[in-house]
DNA sequence: CCAGCTGCTGGAAACGTTTACAAGACACGG
DNA sequence: CCGTGTCTTGTAAACGTTTCCAGCAGCTGG
């Protein structure tokens, strides 16, 4: 027993008295004469037999596994996104590989070579920063790849992205029309993908409401509840005229803004407001609960792993290859009490 | 081309003008004489090789793959264990399978007998209850498996438990030390594992402090924000004399009972105080932040992965089966702003 | 009674590796 | 010059499936 004692296909062949092929037919649900189904059925169960689904992916050149790659799974938004790639690929029968890159390119590059040893039979790569190594590396994929994030056009691989730009001045359009006139912007690193697009979009907003671009406004840390508490201290002992709202590139950021200023003795959002970004579980942590801009992060997760599983229906298809798609999720504001009109102070309700 | 074009030994054994078995061991680091071996890298070097792991697999009897099933990825709980895990089968080696089983004891039956499918070498499985069902398929089992739970004395498997009746006793002998005389216990369903063994830890240390055992102060709920506000309301508008601290079966509840509190009018920890546990990223997230018991996820899953990966090392081991271990991570208090003494009002900074 | 069809079955090849075994090349000492 | 040893190489079998192909039995229709 080479084997730890599993049974094989041939254990039930020698045991109903058939041959391997005639067990492979009945167990794979094809035609059999009624007798030697039941053999076949019955020595299986007695035998406790499970396929080897390795074997199995040998064979059918595929592994019905999916692989996931993003750079923390500590951050809720990705959470967010494995949980909903997790059911997507569940529900059509494929198992979920998960793979931590710690935001380390050449971590990503990794992965993105390793589709060739047919461990999985498609990628989904959330990554951080796109380098031309990224570019060249999409292009020689061993397999179908989709990408969650902003890629340079013309790189042909299926994307799904969200629309930061866009998100970031929905929020800060939103403490303008709360009465809000000094926003000031705490960001994560300006050289990351969303960095870069959330600033654009809060000089735009700020341009679209007339509001002065101030230098001493904006504030660039890296990602995280403590670095957003003290980049909120800093902007409130600065020496001009305080801000009277934070908006945050991430809900990570805008709590320990808040904490900050609640730490300060202020009032959210009577004093000032917060307001964050990612809509995750954090948010509605918060005291009060964080007004946040939802940029998808289960829908892109869901939209990238049919995408994917679309890709794996249809391979290669006849020379023509599919062209790629790219989708892009819409942000969505989600208003709570953290920013509530300066007047109204009822309204920093648990919500 | 029956594969997708994707090089194979044999290519490279043809283009090297060698056999197979000689590619196979210069690439695998074993003697050959120097030309042979020169050629031999070069053209897999030309060609891109990359060993297909699922016939290594097939031959070798081994995936280098890890299965982790948990019952919800949501959990920040269940996220540090992931974490932690992925990044001793990462160190190892391995790849890392995830399940979520929805909480469905049927889901987790389904995974355990999977492993039979040898789609991955190992499992850790971390169930919610434990039923005779579970015991028997882990008996069956065809692999290793750790299990991160309380498992009933006599079943022959590794496992890795918290000790939260410890945990929970020693938060409730925390909020007596600082001052709290009537305090009220949010916990989730009696019937779960974590339910039941933190009322144990209530009670007893009830006991210990001499504190007397009043229904009315206990309440029964799901785990979650919104039913942990729902919670703190009802006991916070009974007719009884209201509590002075809450204790809650987790930090989700915690967090959802100081909204509650809060939304009142009531201040933390002045008029009340208020306790979690499991210590996720949550009780930071709080405010005040919130004193919570950890309860050791990272480290359950982090030695649950090293408890696998040993049992994988030496697998058998001569008839004589390694005997089962079971280790338990101790709790640790984590005092935060949300239990300050009710004297002393500075306490409740950020921490 | 035979040709032709249908339905079921078994043998064998294939998927891409690793590895046991045997055989060849070569050097060396006798 | 031959036996013996070492080093390197190739052939072939195995891992557990699926599936192509051919064969065989049993019918049906002529």
């Amino acid at each position: 027993m080479p084997n730890g004692g599993q049974p094989t296909i041939v254990s039930i062949a020698r045991r109903a008295g058939v041959s391997i092929a005639s067990v492979s037919r009945v167990l794979n649900g094809q035609g059999a004469r009624r007798d030697t189904t039941e053999r076949v059925r019955r020595a299986a169960a007695e035998l406790g037999y499970v396929p080897n689904a390795v074997a199995r992916s040998l064979k059918g050149g595929r592994t019905r596994q999916l692989t996931f790659a993003m750079p923390d799974i500590g951050n809720p938004v990705y959470v967010a996104m494995v949980r909903a790639i997790q059911s997507v690929a569940k529900a059509a029968g494929y198992r979920l590989l998960l793979h931590s890159t710690d935001a380390v390119a050449e971590d990503e590059l990794a992965v993105l070579r390793s589709l060739g040893d047919r461990t999985s039979d498609g990628l989904i790569l959330c990554p951080i920063r796109i380098t031309p190594e990224h570019i060249e590396a999409l292009g020689a994929a061993a397999g179908p790849v989709v990408v969650i994030g902003s890629l340079p056009p013309g790189v042909p691989v299926d994307s799904v992205r969200a629309d930061s730009v866009a998100g970031a001045a929905m929020a800060v359009r939103h403490l303008y029309a709360t009465g809000r006139r000094r926003i000031a912007f705490i960001n994560g690193p300006s050289d990351t993908v969303p960095g870069s697009s959330r600033d654009a979009g809060y000089r735009k907003a700020l341009a679209h409401c007339g509001l002065p671009q101030e230098p001493g406004l904006v504030v660039h840390t890296d990602f995280g509840i403590e670095s957003g508490a003290a980049a909120a201290e800093r902007l409130l002992a600065g020496p001009a005229e305080p801000p009277d709202a934070f908006f945050c590139a991430n809900d990570q950021l805008a709590l320990g803004a808040a904490h900050a200023v609640l730490a300060r003795g202020l009032r959210i959002p009577e004093d000032l407001a917060v307001a964050g970004m990612d809509d995750s579980a954090l948010a509605r942590a918060g005291w009060p609960p964080l007004t946040s801009v939802d940029l998808g992060s289960s829908e892109r997760g869901r939209r990238a792993a049919e995408l994917l599983l679309d890709r794996l229906r249809r391979p290669g298809d006849g020379g023509a290859v599919v062209s790629p798609a790219t989708t892009t999720v819409p942000p969505r504001l989600v208003v709570r009490g953290s920013t509530a009109p300066a007047t109204d102070q009822k309204t920093a309700r648990y919500a």
